[in-house]
RNA sequence: CGGGGCGUGGCUCAGCCUGGUAGAGCACUCCGUUCGGGACGGAGGGGUCGGAGGUUCAAAUCCUCUCGCCCCGACCA
């Protein structure tokens, strides 16, 4: 072991050694949140939330060039509407928070603190559709839900986090089942584009699925310890919501009709995943385009840099942002430049400039890549442009070298044996035939802790018999052990 | 919710077994020298030991209860 990587052993616990310390480590060194003083709950801390500000803005764009536009509905959800819908409320009514009282008084009916807004925005719909000329209805919101998790985790699981929820409205169950997969569409884009997150796109099976919904189908990503984490989902909600919420319309043939709805959302998880799928041992590594800071520059400070070093930096600063990089010029004393160095590689900012009197001399700069840290000398001439470059450069090789993982990582095998052994770890993914039985998918679980993650959309037919029963096999499913 | 572990300056932890009134390293403040991979010297500031109750002349230390965090399982974004 290297003294540099000695130095990081009393910060950081390493990936290998505890991969689920790691991860703690990783996001209170790196200030991304910290615990609050309600269980479960966390407070995203403000290098934390710009990574989220970040993604918001990648995706609240996507989301408004597939036509959808914002609005936002109330955090309080009355019981009598969450109740509306049997299968919905028996899914979330073990972890709803409940408000009894205004101020002393007691409420007449309770109100529920929102897990997910189908209930008050299929009740606020049902006053607002009335013709097919209504439809479709495209609305998203960016809003916080709460759901009284037993265990929970920093991003990954708290009691109350952040999210985006869609939900629209459609005059046919065609248009809807359209809509539920363009989304999803858009999520893949966003998690691979912006996160360098390769996802796998898929079918929930019938016991994953979300409460109340015809259909759910999810993003899954491989974190950097083999397992699984669902990135995003968007449902097929069928008429059920409609049904019952009475979101019903007028059709172009003058029949009276239900409208075919979707729900789709992404939340703060994906900060989580991306801790998990990019770092490394010296902490955070962050995708450029979501990097709150892609580029920090550190001044050697020598002799009387302040008047033969600065101003360089400054200038090169100030191109850099003219380029829209955004850069951060660390020129605190009370830090040496090692000190920097590690501590800007544990907040995982994609590229360092190192600036001193040797490279003003020759007109030049150092730079080093956080994921790979290899170090160059560029000149000053043209600067700009190469980081820009060399910003996406970063950008992609982080995508690739996640493919190249999850690659390493998936197993095809119609052997149970097998499927068995590799799952005494953490493997990743294993495509297995599966029947299509609940049960059998329940006694894989309980065999191995592994879940089917979702079915690939496009089935192929199945490459043997179920792994578990040995009967004909349906489809080959994608199984992890997951977060 | 079950099993296990842990709560002592900001952080990591020692002290607890065998009660006697709190310590180290890092961090922080000031001064000086430094600075191309977590610098060095000197001088300082800061905790009543997660919380409540009990035993005792005396509790960080023993007992009871409680809260929180971490890990592993059952449920979920």
């Amino acid at each position: 072991m290297s003294d540099q990587d000695a130095a990081f052993v009393k910060t950081i616990t390493p990936r290998s050694k505890d991969f689920s310390r790691w991860y703690t480590d990783v996001i209170r060194r790196a200030e991304l949140a910290d615990y609050s003083p309600v269980k479960g709950s966390m407070v995203i801390r403000p290098y934390g939330y710009a990574i989220w500000e970040l993604m918001q803005q990648a995706l609240d764009r996507r989301i408004k060039e597939t036509g959808h536009v914002n609005a936002y509905f109330p955090l309080f959800i009355p019981e009598s509407l969450l109740k509306k819908e049997a299968a919905h409320v028996e899914g979330f009514a073990p972890e709803v928070a409940w408000v009894t009282h205004g101020g002393d008084e007691q409420l007449e009916e309770r109100l529920v603190v929102r897990p997910t807004s189908e209930a008050i925005i299929g009740t606020m719909y049902s006053k607002w559709i009335q013709s097919w000329r209504d439809l479709p209805l495209l609305i998203n919101q960016w809003a916080n839900v709460v759901r009284w998790e037993k265990v929970t985790r920093l991003f990954l699981r708290t009691t109350e986090f952040l999210w985006q929820e869609g939900h629209t409205v459609h005059e046919t169950e065609e248009e809807a089942q359209e809509e539920t997969l363009k989304m999803l569409g858009v999520y893949q884009d966003f998690t691979e584009t912006e996160l360098a997150m390769p996802v796998l796109k898929g079918l929930k099976t019938e016991s994953e699925k979300f409460a109340g919904a015809l259909r759910t189908y999810s993003i899954e990503a491989l974190m950097g310890d083999g397992r699984a984490l669902q990135a995003g989902t968007s449902h097929n909600l069928g008429q059920n919501f409609a049904k019952v919420f009475d979101i019903s319309f007028q059709g172009r043939d003058k029949t009276m009709q239900y409208g075919w709805q979707t729900s789709w959302g992404v939340t703060t998880r994906l900060i989580g995943g991306l801790i998990m799928i990019h770092g490394d041992d010296s902490g955070l590594i962050l995708p450029p385009r979501v990097a709150p800071y892609q580029v920090v520059m550190v001044p050697i400070p020598r002799g009387d840099w302040r008047a033969t070093v600065l101003p360089h930096a400054e200038r090169i600063k100030g191109e850099l942002e003219a380029l829209g990089i955004r850069v951060t010029l660390d020129d605190r004393e009370e830090h040496s430049p090692g000190w920097k160095y590690a501590e800007w590689e544990l907040r995982g900012v994609p590229l360092r400039l190192e600036i001193g009197p040797r490279d003003v001399k020759s007109e030049q700069v150092m730079l080093v890549r956080r994921d790979t840290r290899d170090k160059l000398p560029v000149p000053m001439d043209g600067l700009g442009s190469y980081i820009d470059d060399l910003l996406r450069t970063i950008q992609n090789a982080l995508f690739e070298k996640a493919v190249a993982f999850r690659d390493e990582h998936t197993l095809r095998t119609t052997d149970r044996a097998e499927f068995n052994e590799h799952f005494e770890g953490r493997p990743g993914y294993v495509v297995s035939p599966w029947c299509g039985s609940a049960d059998c998918e329940a006694e894989i679980k309980t065999a191995t802790q592994a879940t089917i993650r979702n079915l690939p959309l496009d089935p192929a037919p199945a490459s043997g018999n179920c792994i578990q029963c040995g009967k004909l096999g349906e489809v080959d499913a994608y199984f992890a052990k997951s977060y």
